[in-house]
DNA sequence: TTGTATGCGTTATCAG
DNA sequence: CTGATAACGCATACAA
């Protein structure tokens, strides 16, 4: 490896001089800066990261904590490759780079590894859900002064950065539409409770219910986990109460599709016996029959907020106050909720 | 924070030693390697991976390489989540950490970046396409000593490190699989030619056609982009033809549903007037209806062996001839393919 | 505008 | 078995 010092012989300055040009740093002369980048590029110079890591004491790396995830199947293609994605692009602007870290079941507690050994400045934690370890594991973090921003979860009575998308108004949105079209007995097919989202989803609905002036009986509320196996098994119940409804507002895609495939094996048929609307507008939503209607979620946007935000902390190593972003969500109307649809 | 200095004041020996300790190396007194790891827990002493890093001079980072993808949508949950958890469980039995990079439109060239910077000791490349302008990147990388492996991705004439599924034997299997349904007009939606797969699988197809005596001929090959709407828009030339077609394989699952989607409209249900096939057993192949035959690709292992090979590799400096690992395809066979099914 | 000198926290080599 | 000590490649405060 060419360094620094090879660098500064040939350009005939010191080595101060060369990490000067590198950095930008200071006025210099001119012909010396062209000199120095004329030797760094003769001899192919390229500053060692880790050295510098090593020097600045900061590592240059944002974490991206992933959650385990029994079957993979909790994220759809989009959630995982939006946020990364919006991760990925403010982080290059910032000249970082992000580092995966994929947690194992028990290792809840060890949030704080990365921190540690100094891999990474900054986190951003992703799929986190409301457990008492997890409170607890996030709050040591936090006390130990570690920056990190969570991603479409919030914890209640807690205050830690976060960046969520309004749940509440998207499913207040989604239910609003199914009145629209006609709906009056609305089911809440809900996820699990441990999500934040699943609260903001339950007001939502019944903020809506609530002001067209319907009815909210318990057997309208059911509750899955989110999987489309919870979504099939969903139907059987909904099934056997079948006069008491019309339409479901279910807490995501994937539920939303076993729902119709389990309730299409009864004979309904979504968008002609009944309507649905899910959430999180993910690619299965416009590859399910019919094409489902849904809450689109902006997870690019947060998970670009995600990391700028983190990464201005860190850097002006402000100890801002925990700040507590909220993007925007909006119905997408396909043909699974519009009654007229198929006929 | 807390250093090996004062590790090694609080235990009354030299920092040598503290390191000794914690790198497991030579032989030392049981009673001093106690007082050592007594003193660095008292002090919640945690070595710093940067220096490690700088003084090892390897950054312990394996780097993943993700193409740019337009709209995000060229993977599935299943493949993304698959390869980078096999990747992930690789790379923490052996103490690495991932490294993600996400390429953008003009940066083909810059596959070196990592490298040079000295941020990751290896690289997996995944999404990689044959273009001249990849390959030429690929084979700077390879001159220059960069180990690195792709996953899913053959380059036919160079020597890269490579982990491939087997497509051709999963294509025979499917079209097979149709011949044994008792399907013979098989028509063959192919995906773009700059994936290695693809090749593949018009392999797998016409030697499947081939063995059962079947003819091909030109209008029973399509060409898609991989794309749900590149599936939609071959329904319409298959409907204009559709005498001479029974059952479509198609080169993934997403091309599989848009088919399907688009001679529903004409009025063909697949499984009931047609049967159809797709590849990668992805999410979506379950939640279509009716539910997708698919051919499943072992992703997880993929990312896994590909991540076990390449850090073998710089691990043991070994410059060791290009390796072409294969694994094994399977046939899912689901209700689209079946005849039966829906009668 | 540029050079000098010091330090960053380890690893690894060499004595003892 | 253990202790000194020289790197490692760069940033940066201080001088000039």
């Amino acid at each position: 490896m060419v360094t620094r010092k090879e660098v500064a012989e040939l350009a005939g300055v010191s080595e101060a001089t060369v990490s000067r040009v590198f950095n930008g740093l200071g006025p210099m002369k001119p012909t010396t800066k062209a000199r120095v980048l004329e030797a760094a590029s003769q001899l192919n110079y390229h500053p060692n990261a880790i050295a510098q890591s090593f020097a600045r004491r900061r590592s240059g790396n944002l974490g991206v904590v992933l959650p385990y995830m029994p079957k993979v199947h909790l994220f759809s293609a989009y959630y995982f490759a939006e946020i990364l994605s919006g991760i990925g692009e403010q982080v290059r602007e910032q000249g970082y780079d992000m580092l995966l870290s994929l947690l194992k079941p028990d290792e809840d507690l060890d949030y704080a590894r990365l921190y540690r050994s100094q891999k990474v400045d900054a986190c951003v934690i992703l799929g986190a859900r409301d457990t008492p370890q997890q409170r607890e594991s996030l709050q040591q973090l936090q006390e130990q002064g570690y920056p990190f921003c969570l991603v479409n979860q919030h914890f209640e009575g807690l205050a830690f950065h976060e960046v969520d998308a309004d749940h509440v108004d998207g499913s207040y949105q989604a239910v609003r539409h199914l009145q629209e079209e006609g709906y009056r007995k609305i089911a809440f097919l809900n996820g699990s409770p441990e999500y934040s989202n699943s609260e903001d989803r339950l007001q939502g609905y019944l903020r809506a219910m609530h002001d067209a002036g319907l009815q909210t009986s318990h057997e309208l509320l059911l509750e899955g986990n989110y999987s489309r196996k919870s979504g099939y098994e969903a139907a059987e119940r909904l099934w056997s109460q079948r006069e008491q409804v019309e339409a479901v507002f279910a807490a995501n895609d994937r539920m939303a599709i076993g729902l119709m495939q389990g309730l299409r094996e009864k004979g309904w048929v979504a968008g002609r016996d009944f309507a649905v609307v899910g959430c999180d507008d993910s690619d299965a939503a416009k590859l399910s029959d019919p094409p489902l209607s849904s809450i689109n979620v902006p997870f690019y946007e947060m998970g670009k907020e995600a990391a700028r935000g983190v990464l201005a902390r860190f850097t002006q190593g402000e100890r801002a106050e925990p700040s507590n972003v909220k993007l925007p969500t909006q119905l997408i109307i396909r043909q699974s909720s519009k009654s007229s649809s198929l006929t």
